[in-house]
DNA sequence: TTTTGAGATGGAATCGATTCCAGAACGGGT
DNA sequence: ACCCGTTCTGGAATCGATTCCATCTCAAAA
C-alpha cells in the first residue's frame, strides 16, 4: 500500500491537518484522544512523513556533506568512520561526494551546500585556492577544512582540524633514539612538497634536541611507494657508516625498506629499526609488526563533524582550528628484545 | 551575500516566476533575451536553486543510499566506490547508511526510503527476515540487496546481486591442483554457517573432480582471524601426511598460515602453497605475495548500483539476480618457480 | 457568577520551485 | 488585411508539512 499525507489522515480523522501535524511531530497542544485517533490512522494509512516537504519548511536538512579526494584510500575510511559516528549521534546522515582531486569538483561539492542539499560540509581540500575560498565562505552552511592553514586576513568563515606530521616524525624519531640509537635515517616524500618539508622536518628536530648529527648522506627523497622506499633503502644500506634504524615517512615505504633489509639479511629490529607513518592495517599485519606513527583519522573525522555540530547548533566554546596530535603506536620492527 | 529564489529574480527582471523557472530550468519557451537578462540576474542575486523546493515537486531527490553492515570494514569500501562510480555518471549522490549488523538499523535505513530521503537503496542485509522483506516490499522505492537468495514465492519487489563464494574457493583449488598439488589442505570458517560452508563446498567440490582423496584431517574449522589460521595451519602442519597446499577461506587466514610456515622453517611456495580469498590489500604487500581469490566487491556495487538506475529510470532489460564470478588473482605464494 | 488562563483545534499563510492552462505577441503565408 | 501556428509570458494550483494566529471550550480561582 503506498504511503499517505497528513491531509488523508486528517480527513480520515476528521480533524484538520494542523492537528495531525502537531500529534505527529508532538509541537504544540494536542488532544489525548485526538491524539491516539490520529496515530491509529497513521499506521492503517500507512503514513510516513514526507522529508522533502519537512525539509522545506523547516530548512533543516539532518545532512552532512563529507567531500572526499580519494574513496580508494583506507586513508580516509577510517574519518568517514569518525565522521558518522558524530552524524549519527546527532541524528544526521552523512552523503559521500568524491572529489577526485580536482578543483572542479570540489566547487561542486561546495554548491550543493549552496544548494541546501545538506546542512554542513567536511572537505578534504587539495586545492586550496582564492577560488575555493571564497566559495566557501560565500555559504552560509558551516564547513569544516582538514588541511592545515593560516588565515591570512583572519576573516575566514570556515573552521579547520589537521595532523601535525611534524609532530609525528618527531615522535618516531625521538622513540628511535629512546632506543638508544644514533644514526638514524629518513626516507621521505619530496621536499619541495609542504608534506614531504613537514615529515622531513620532525625528524630533523627531533636529532638537534638530543644532539645527535645530521647526516645529509642518510636522507632520502622518495615517492610513497613501497618501491620506492624499497630502493631508498638500498642505497642507504650502501652508504658508509649505514644507519642502524630508519624513519619513513609513511608505511608503504617503510614495507619496502623491510624488504630490502630481508634481502641484504640484515634482521629487523636488531641490525636495523624501522618505524612507519600513517599505521594502516598492513602495519600490523606484516612480520615483524610494524612501529608506526598514526594520524587518528578517525579522531580527526570525529572532531571535524563535532564542530560542525556545535556550528549547526549554534553552540559556543568550539575552537576554529583543532590540531590533532599523532600517537606512536609501538610494535616489534623498532625494538630490540634483551 | 545570501543566495536569492526565483520570485526575487522575477521581481527584478519584471517577469514573473515561471518565466523564470522555465528560464533556468530549460523546460518550455522562453525568449532570447529575457534569458539573457533572467541569468544575468541570478548571477547577480546569488541564486541558488533550492534543493528541498525541487525535491517536493519534482518527487526525485537524486540520492541513493546504501546502507552497510560496516563501515570499518575495507570489503566494503570496494563497493562503496563501485556504486558511487555508476551514481555519480546519473547524477546521484550517495547517503552513506550504516547498519552496524543489527535489524532495527536496517529497518531505519528502510524507513528512510520510505520517507523519500532518497529515490531508492542498495543494502547489504545481515538480517534477512520476514519483518525486513516485507518492510522493503512495502516500498515503492527499488532497492537491490546483495545477498544470495531465493525469493520462496517470487514476489519480491526487489533485486540482488551477490558472489558465487563457492566458485571462489572452487577456482583457487583447482589453480592449486593445476600446479601439480595433491595434498590440499582447506582452513575455512565455522560449517555451521552458510558462508563458511559454501567456501567450503567448492574446495570439496574442485578435489572431487580431479579424483582427488578428501581427507577431512586436512580440513580446519576457524575463525577467519589472522591468530586463528595461524593456529589452524599449525594443527595442519603436525598432521601425518601434511598437506602441500592450503586454502583459506579468507586471506587473514591465509597470512596466519603463512606465519605459521616461516616458523616451522617451511618457504613458500617451495615447500607449502597458499591461496587465500577477498584479495584485500595486504595480500601484495606480504612477503611472497599472496595469492587470492578476488570477490570483486567493486564490481558487485557497480553492478548493483546499474540494476538500480535501470529500474528508476524504468528500463527494461535488466536481471533480477545478478550472480558475479570471483577472480582468481595469481601471485607468488602458490606458484613454484623452476 | 464572573474572570482567567491553559488546552485544544481550525484556517490560512508559508517554504521555493514546477507545470498546466489560457492568453498575448509575433511573423509568415495567403 | 486576415488567419494560423509558433513562441513567449503570467496566473494559479500544486507538492506536503509546519506554524502563527484566532477562536473556542472548560475547569479552577476569585
Amino acid at each position: 500500500m503506498s504511503k499517505s499525507t497528513i491531509y488523508q489522515i486528517a480527513e480520515q480523522v476528521g480533524v484538520s491537518a494542523s492537528t495531525v501535524s502537531r500529534a505527529l511531530s508532538g509541537n504544540g497542544y494536542c488532544g489525548r484522544r485526538t491524539k491516539a485517533k490520529i496515530m491509529e490512522a497513521a499506521k492503517a494509512l500507512n503514513y510516513a512523513p514526507d522529508h522533502a516537504a519537512k525539509i522545506l519548511k523547516t530548512r533543516k536538512t539532518n545532512k552532512i556533506i563529507f567531500a572526499v579526494p580519494d574513496i580508494c584510500n583506507p586513508f580516509y575510511f577510517d574519518m568517514i568512520n569518525g565522521i558518522n559516528q558524530v552524524a549519527e549521534e546527532y541524528g544526521y546522515l552523512l552523503i559521500l561526494y568524491y572529489t577526485k582531486h580536482r578543483l572542479s569538483e570540489e566547487l561542486k561539492a561546495i554548491q550543493n551546500v549552496k544548494e541546501r542539499v545538506a546542512d554542513g560540509m567536511i572537505m578534504v581540500s587539495f586545492h586550496f585556492c582564492e577560488e575555493n575560498i571564497s566559495a566557501i565562505n560565500d555559504l552560509s552552511a558551516p564547513v569544516v577544512l582538514t588541511n592545515q592553514y593560516e588565515s591570512p586576513g583572519g576573516g575566514d568563515r570556515f573552521d579547520y582540524v589537521y595532523v601535525d606530521t611534524f609532530e609525528g616524525t618527531k615522535q618516531g624519531t625521538k622513540h628511535l633514539i629512546g632506543q638508544g640509537l644514533k644514526r638514524i635515517g629518513f626516507i621521505g616524500g619530496s621536499l619541495s612538497e609542504q608534506t614531504g618539508r613537514q615529515r622531513f622536518g620532525g625528524y630533523r628536530e627531533a636529532l638537534l634536541e638530543a644532539g645527535l648529527p645530521y647526516t645529509e648522506e642518510h636522507v632520502i627523497e622518495s615517492d610513497y611507494t613501497e618501491k620506492g622506499g624499497y630502493l631508498a633503502a638500498k642505497r642507504l644500506l650502501e652508504s658508509n657508516g649505514r644507519p642502524h634504524a630508519i624513519v619513513a615517512a609513511n608505511d608503504l615505504m617503510a614495507i619496502g625498506v623491510m624488504h630490502a633489509c630481508e634481502e641484504a639479511g640484515l634482521s629487523i629490529p636488531e641490525d636495523m629499526a624501522v618505524v612507519g607513518m600513517d599505521n594502516l592495517d598492513v602495519a600490523s599485519r606484516v612480520h615483524p609488526k610494524l612501529t608506526s606513527v598514526s594520524l587518528e583519522q578517525e579522531d580527526i573525522g570525529r572532531r571535524a563533524a563535532q564542530i560542525l555540530m556545535d556550528r549547526l547548533h549554534g553552540r559556543a566554546g568550539y575552537e576554529k582550528a583543532v590540531k590533532i596530535v599523532p600517537k606512536l603506536v609501538v610494535r616489534q620492527s623498532s625494538v630490540r628484545m634483551h
